[in-house]
DNA sequence: AAATATATTGAACGTTCATTCAATATATTT
DNA sequence: AAATATATTGAATGAACGTTCAATATATTT
C-alpha cells in the first residue's frame, strides 16, 4: 500500500545531475546543494535517496564504470575478427571520449586509494574489461584467424596501452597530434595480436 | 634592511606538511587549518607564503612532479646501456612507489582537466621524461649497443606502458601478483628496445 | 473516505572552510 | 637605539558545507 516508489528514476536523475556538475566544476566542488538546485529539488530529497554524499559518490562510480562496458557494444558480427576489430576501434577512437569524461573518471579513481569500496569497484571493472577482450581474442584463435599464445596476457597488455595512452593524450590539446599519437598507440596494440 | 626572508624554507616546510595530509586524508580534505595545526603554526602564515589555497596546490604539484625526475638518478655509468638499464629498473620497481604517493599524483592530475596551469605542468613533465629517456636510447644507439630506429617513439611507448601499468597495479593488493605483473610489463617495455 | 507508504519541502543545526586585516614580535641594518 | 622589513599571531568574517528532523503533500490501497 501507499505511494509508488520513484526510487530508481529519481536516483538516476540525481546521479546524472551530479555527473554534469562534476564534469564542469570538479568532484570537490559538486555539492548536494548545487545538484539540488540544478534539477530544482530540495537538497533533503537527495539525502532521502542517498544516505550521504559518500553513497552519492558510489552511485556516480557505478554510473561511470558501467559506461566503460559500452566499448563492447558492437554489431553482432558472425566473424569474431570483425567484432574484435570493432571493439579496438571503439577503444582507440573518439567514441571513448564521448562515453564519459576522463576528468571525472580520474577524480573517482583517485578516491580508490583511500576508499576500499571504490577501489574494489574499479579493480573489478578493469578485470572485467580484460577478461572480455581476452575472450574475443580466444574466439579469433578458434577460427584460426589469430594465433595468440596467451589471450589473457595479450588483453592485459592492450589495456595497459590503452590506459597509458589516454593518460598522456588527455593532456594533448592539438587535435592533429592527438589523432596521430592515438594511431601510433593503436598500431602498437595491434602488434600484440600478431 | 629588515629581517632575513624565510620564504623558501618555510614554503617547503608547508608543502611537505600539505603533502603528508593529502597522502593520508586526500586532497579535498587537506585544509589550510589542518596543515597549520600539523606543524603548529598559524593558518594566516600559510596565506602569507602562498596567496591562496590554489597557489598552495601549485606548490604541491611542483613538489610531486620534481620527484618523477629522480627516476633518472643513477650512478654515472660510462656505459650508456648500464645507465638505461638502471633507469628502467627504477621505473619498474619499488623505487617508484617510494618516490611519491600515487593517490596524490592522480588527485593532482585530475585537476589538470580543469586547470590550465596544472595541465601544462603535467604535460611538460611527461614530455621531459620522454625526451630524457629518448636521449638515453639514442646514446645506446651510438655505441651500437642498441639499434632502435626511432628513440623518441620508443621512449614514448615505454612511458605509455609505465603509466598504464601503474594505473592497474595501483589497484592490486596482492604483493606476489603485483610483482609478477610488474615483471611482465617491464619485459614488454624491454621488447620495444629490440 | 480512511489508512498508509512514499515524495517532497523547509527550516535549522553545528562545523569547517578560505580569506582578511590589524596587531605584535623578531631580526637585521644604519 | 632608531628604523625597517619580514615573521607570526589572533580574531573575525561570511559563505558554504553535509546532515537532521519534523511537517506537509501526494499517490495508492482497502
Amino acid at each position: 500500500m501507499g505511494r509508488k516508489s520513484l526510487k530508481e528514476p529519481r536516483q538516476k536523475e540525481i546521479i546524472k545531475a551530479f555527473y554534469k556538475i562534476v564534469k564542469k566544476e570538479g568532484l570537490e566542488n559538486a555539492s548536494i546543494q548545487k545538484i539540488a538546485e540544478s534539477i530544482q529539488i530540495n537538497p533533503s530529497l537527495i539525502m532521502h535517496y542517498f544516505r550521504s554524499r559518500e553513497h552519492l559518490v558510489y552511485g556516480l562510480v557505478e554510473f561511470i564504470l558501467d559506461r566503460w562496458l559500452h566499448i563492447f557494444d558492437v554489431k553482432d558480427a558472425e566473424d569474431p575478427m570483425d567484432a574484435l576489430s570493432a571493439v579496438l576501434d571503439n577503444v582507440f577512437s573518439k567514441k571513448w571520449n564521448s562515453l564519459f569524461d576522463d576528468g571525472t573518471s580520474y577524480s573517482l579513481y583517485s578516491l580508490a586509494f583511500r576508499n576500499k569500496t571504490i577501489r574494489q569497484r574499479y579493480k573489478h571493472l578493469l578485470d572485467t574489461l580484460r577478461q572480455r577482450l581476452a575472450e574475443m581474442i580466444a574466439a579469433c584463435n578458434k577460427t584460426k584467424q589469430l594465433t595468440v599464445k596467451d589471450p589473457a596476457a595479450a588483453a592485459d597488455i592492450i589495456f595497459v596501452l590503452v590506459d597509458g595512452a589516454y593518460y598522456y593524450l588527455s593532456l594533448v590539446d592539438d587535435k592533429a597530434e592527438y589523432d596521430r599519437r592515438l594511431a601510433v598507440y593503436k598500431q602498437h596494440a595491434l602488434k600484440v595480436l600478431n
